[in-house]
RNA sequence: GGACGCGUAGCUCAGUUGGUUAGAGCGUCUCGUUUACACCGAGAAGGUCCCUGGUUCGAAUCCAGGCGCGUCCACCA
């Protein structure tokens, strides 16, 4: 071996250390020579923005400790590696880097430049990411590398989101949403945080009855008061109507008692906004009032705010308490209120509660799972905690879990940014030719609508007239289903309907309970109270097939198919002399030379758009530059020589004849192409959506160069965008202008190619709760899925318990009917010694780099994983890091002596022990390792290390390397307690290990990454260790007697020992250990000090 | 309002089924360069284990109540 430095300088080794680990592949399973059990760990994925933190650092450590602990007892084992979009927060980020260097908003950048620029900067960060991963010593397999927005894991996405929509899962449905305008996005309710804040609280006068509010400004067209049931305060009003003179002009208002409103709260009557409240809204909803927004997405006031509409939210509130002072509606105002300002969690903006349609995932819908099992993810989510087929360490958060799965409500995935996974559905373009008059129905009736079957009742005349045709919409989904025709119009009051209603298939407790379910079906414009005769009106209908209407039907199409891009270009030849004209089908007109030219430098541009494949029309210099293209392209068009050929020119050969004979005048009139008669025109658009259905199944995913004429471009943009024939034929494409579509169609309703996808991204932590099999390859049944599948530890901070696991575990049981991971291990928030939250802002960040650089990987590894217990918060700071620089440098130590005591080999069977000495270490370190493997296996990793820790440097250092300098002949023990030390340690501290034991044993002996756990320990000794515990203890008194006594280093100590006979080997040992003292037989002189110990005493002299 | 966590040496924290004299690191003090290590060694001082009561032969540990600190969830007209 070569000689150590004195000390152990982690800059020198660590780089080369982790190549070597990452070359030699066993960071992959596959290359694992042992058959072993697989043991798997998802990382849970870094943002793809900034860099890497402490908290990093902690997952790093703690999850690279299993791995590498059971790596080396022969499992193998998997950590797959990743970033995510983090959709929100990077875009926030990006996006301000961009303003700074560039001083331009996203707007002025548009979407898909806007997404590129993002993405550039994601992919710059994750190379940094990558890099501080393995700063770290993370043994993870890099060839599985994974990013949420990778192809695959974009796959994986599209297949969930179909999937849940098939199953009714995803439903698109208007709600309140948290909406953030400086975003411009919603949020989901886990995305909301609270911030305490003093306010003013007004009284306000409305009518009779006073009531409370701090936001004055939202209404504006409040017209409901609730108070509760038994407050008697105001049960003279409940029921009744007043005109109110209110904030603009007078309101007609009436009075609710619900209990949701608490006597307690202000004057115990508040009047509701139904538009930006959740109570309010639910209320609304219950009772059927309409809901008007007041404020808008800009966080401006709407128009139906009148005259305050485009004041900003706080201007409005001003204005509108100074309106109502003026009228003398302010009774008082409370200033010294607190309460909860709800704010963005990425940039702090106070969140409006806005009522939108979006996406959402239905927690409490029944789905049937397998032929019996009807389950809901909800209690899917709950049974595979409380069911304990997953467990929680610690096991406290079970109940924090279940607590928060309880309270779950339908979950927000779209989000209005453009950096994320764009929602895989598309609504079918306009409602041209749908009929105007609309019909909702509940989810339970559609089938009868369709059917033919059903009547339907309402509280509100439509105006509908016999022989209207109206629209069907699903009012939970707000799609439309289907059309039909009114055949009938009945009037009843409402005393006639039987509270069972076998047609709805529901049964209503009272009269008020059936009023308020028809006010919910359709909330009528005019207000009907308890005292109001009600009418209610039955429809009966005649449905119309369904999708026979071939127009744009509004319909959702959700697929999990990628849109075809499709690039087109007008040809772009023309001849030299123009006008001499020839027919007969073969080109005799040379060609301009420009021209040509032209087209060459066009397909260079188009080069950089990655065309998978040309397709063009029969006619001949559409044809001919299409060839110049693919000649250019050539590369970029599939190798194989068939492919090429199918891919290149769908109407060669096969349509190349037919579309002549049926069509002759398109060869003919080439120099000029009109849009053919009607007749002919649509031909042409049935021929091009017969094309285009083939592309999309040849095709699906891929980037198509189109090249055309003015006619087939044409039609191609009817067919895609929809324009009127008008509108086309003031359209004239021209050479050199590249048209791009997206190509998804046809609706599966109506036929429409005019498909436009939602602008909405979706929710980032619906792509993360795919995490642990998406990177596996699902949907794709992978072996990998297979073999590590569940996954074995999922190990995260507990503050994303919600905002993640709890996902994985609902996506994962709804789409692979598992669970993503046998056990959660939670670690806490990394602290700063005063215990606050490190952050950026605070300045109290420790940077992991900085601390790698100046004390090594390990040290920092082990600061985080000793002192620190799962789901605790734990404290870092410099000095303890630093002090555990010291025990790697003592370890380093330890094996320098070693090495230099003894001629070291790899031993792993344990060898004889030769003195008391011998049998105690050994003895000891049988247990220490026990107890490790134990701790490690149990999650208890503080406590292994901090037992390893112990007995490496005050049992084995301090005491036993102290005897080997007295003993000698230590070859054989020395290199077995070596061996097995760098092997207990390595799961810790893999740096410092790897190099100790390349450098101690050379290369015959393989990678200590995955050598052998200590598996086989010597037998423990409890006489041996009980024996060398008494000449501890006489060594320490014999220490203590000269500190106590400052008896100097040069005086020697006399003593004898009276009751208990030691032998000289032992005497030897107590002589030398640092006490510089001498045995007597029997003492001459004064005895100084008699110590007793249990059956024996210490005399000094 | 609901739930959870914490309170042990000056500081940061261990202490998983209740069991000898309650431990570690840092800091402080004393001594010491001896064929690994001063990123070291030998020692010392320092504790009402938050308080009160209970269970027990025995409690830092279990139970009840209180005090203090912190976190999460819900609500907040």
């Amino acid at each position: 071996m070569r000689e150590l430095s004195k000390a152990y300088l982690p800059q020198d080794y660590e780089i080369s250390t982790y190549q070597r680990w990452e070359a030699s592949g066993f960071f992959n399973p596959d290359n694992l020579t042992s058959d072993g059990k697989p043991f798997s760990i998802s990382l849970p994925p870094p943002n793809a923005t900034g860099i890497l933190h402490l908290g990093h650092a902690v997952m790093l450590a703690l999850q690279d400790l299993m791995i590498r602990f059971w790596r080396l007892r022969g499992r193998r084992t998997l950590w797959v590696p990743g970033t995510d979009h983090a959709a929100i927060a990077t875009q926030n980020v990006a996006e301000k880097k961009l303003f700074k260097e560039e001083g331009k908003r996203r707007f002025e950048y548009g979407r898909a430049e806007f997404v590129r620029r993002v993405n550039t900067f994601a992919q710059e960060s994750r190379v940094t990411i990558r890099a501080q991963i393995r700063s770290m010593g993370a043994s993870c397999d890099w060839s599985r590398e994974r990013y949420t927005l990778d192809e695959g894991l974009s796959q994986a996405v599209r297949e969930a989101f179909v999937r849940m929509y098939g199953d009714g899962l995803i439903y698109r449905g208007k709600r309140i949403v948290n909406w953030c305008y400086r975003c411009g996005t919603t949020l989901a309710d886990d995305e909301v945080e609270y911030k305490e804040q003093k306010t003013k609280f007004y009284y306000l006068k409305y009518g009779p009855i006073i009531i409370g509010t701090a936001r004055p400004e939202t209404k504006v067209l409040d017209k409901v008061i609730v108070v509760h049931p038994d407050d008697t305060r105001y049960q003279e009003y409940v029921g009744k109507e007043f005109d109110v003179p209110w904030i603009d002009g007078t309101v007609k208002a009436c009075v609710v008692a619900d209990k949701v409103a608490e006597m307690g709260i202000g004057t115990g009557a508040m009047t509701i906004t139904p538009a930006h409240s959740f109570v309010d809204f639910e209320l609304a909803q219950k009772y059927g009032f309409e809901v008007v927004g007041i404020i808008g997405q800009d966080g401006r006031l709407t128009k139906n705010a009148g005259k305050f509409a485009g004041l900003k939210v706080a201007e409005a509130r001003e204005k509108i308490v100074e309106e109502l002072r003026a009228k003398g509606l302010v009774e008082r105002i409370d200033e010294e209120y607190v309460n909860n300002l709800s704010v963005c969690y990425r940039c702090g903006t106070a969140i409006e509660p806005l009522p939108s349609e979006q996406w959402f995932v239905a927690v409490d819908k029944p789905f049937r799972q397998g032929l019996f099992r009807r389950t809901t993810l909800k209690k899917l989510a709950l049974k595979a905690v409380m069911g304990g087929s997953i467990k929680v360490v610690p096991d406290r958060f079970v109940k924090t879990y279940q607590q928060w799965i309880t309270n779950l409500h339908d979950w927000c995935i779209s989000r209005q940014i453009w950096f994320g996974h764009r929602i895989p559905a598309w609504k079918c373009g306009g409602t041209e030719s749908a009929p105007q008059l609309k019909m909702r129905f509940a989810d339970v009736v559609i089938p009868r609508v369709l059917a033919g079957m059903t009547r339907t009742y309402r509280i509100h005349d439509h105006n509908f007239k016999i022989g209207d045709r109206v629209t069907f919409e699903n009012s939970q989904k707000q799609s439309i289903f289907g059309y039909g025709t009114i055949t009938n119009i009945e009037r009843m009051a409402i005393k006639d309907i039987p509270l069972a209603d076998p047609l709805h298939k529901s049964s209503y407790e009272s009269l008020d309970e059936l009023l308020a379910a028809f006010r919910r079906h359709y909330p009528p414009t005019e207000k009907i109270t308890g005292d109001t005769k009600a009418i209610l009106y039955t429809y009966t209908f005649e449905p119309k097939e369904n999708g026979s209407s071939g127009g744009d039907c509004g319909h959702w199409y959700v697929t999990n198919q990628q849109p075809i891009k499709l690039v087109v270009s007008r040809h772009g030849l023309t001849d030299a002399n123009q006008g001499q004209i020839k027919i007969q089908g073969k080109r005799e007109t040379p060609l301009d030379e420009s021209a040509v030219e032209r087209v060459y430098t066009l397909a260079r541009e188009i080069k950089t758009l990655g065309v998978n494949a040309i397709v063009t029309s029969p006619m001949v210099r559409t044809r001919q530059t299409a060839e110049i293209f693919a000649n250019e392209l050539k590369l970029s068009i599939a190798v194989d020589e068939r492919l090429r050929e199918r891919n290149y020119g769908l109407f060669e050969g096969k349509l190349i004849d037919d579309i002549q004979r049926e069509h002759p005048h398109y060869y003919e009139d080439k120099f000029s192409y009109p849009i053919p008669g009607a007749e002919t025109y649509d031909e042409l658009k049935r021929r091009l959506s017969g094309w285009l259905l083939e592309l999309k199944r040849t095709h699906a995913g891929q980037t198509m160069l189109v090249v055309g004429h003015t006619a087939m471009m044409r039609a191609l943009r009817q067919l895609l965008l929809g324009a009127s024939n008008k509108e086309l034929s003031d359209w004239r494409p021209t050479f050199g202008q590249l048209e791009q579509y997206e190509l998804v169609g046809p609706c599966p309703k109506c036929g429409s190619w005019r498909m436009a996808q939602d602008e909405d991204t979706l929710d980032t932590w619906f792509s993360s709760g795919l995490w642990t099999f998406s990177t596996l390859g699902w949907p794709e049944k992978t072996r990998e899925l297979q073999a590590f599948h569940p996954t074995d530890v999922l190990e995260t901070s507990y503050d994303i318990l919600f905002f993640w696991v709890a996902r994985m575990v609902m996506m994962t049981g709804y789409l692979l009917r598992d669970i993503p991971f046998r056990t959660v291990y939670l670690h806490g928030l990394v602290r700063d010694k005063q215990g606050k939250k490190m952050s950026k802002s605070a300045g109290n960040g420790i940077d992991p780099t900085e601390m790698i650089e100046k004390y090594g990987a390990d040290a920092l590894r082990l600061s985080m994983v000793i002192g620190n217990t799962p789901g605790n918060d734990f404290k870092l700071y410099e000095e303890k890091i630093a002090g555990y620089r010291n025990f790697v440098n003592k370890l380093w130590n330890i094996v320098r002596f070693a090495n230099l005591t003894a001629e070291l080999k790899v031993v792993d069977t344990s060898p004889e022990p030769q003195t008391l000495a011998d049998r105690w270490i050994l003895s000891r370190f049988s247990r220490i390792a026990s107890l490790v493997t134990a701790k490690i296996e149990g999650y208890a990793f503080s406590e292994a290390g901090e037992a390893l820790y112990d007995f490496t440097w005050h049992e084995l250092a301090d005491w036993y390397l102290e005897v080997a300098k007295l003993e000698g002949g230590k070859d054989e023990i020395l290199s077995y307690l070596v061996t097995q030390l760098l092997k207990l340690w390595h799961p810790f501290t893999p740096f410092v290990t790897e190099t100790l034991w390349q450098e101690t044993f050379g290369e015959g002996a393989g990678l200590l990454m995955v050598a052998q756990w200590p598996e086989q320990l010597p037998a423990t000794n409890d006489a041996a260790e009980a024996e060398f515990k008494i000449l501890q203890d006489v060594v320490t008194a014999l220490r203590n007697f000269r500190a106590d006594n400052k008896v100097g280093t040069e005086d020697l100590i006399n003593f004898s020992i009276v009751g208990k006979v030691f032998n000289r080997q032992e005497l030897e040992l107590v002589e030398h250990l640092r006490t510089k003292s001498k045995y007597a037989e029997s003492l001459q002189g004064q005895v100084k000090k008699s110590i007793d110990f249990s059956g024996f005493s210490l005399l000094i002299v």
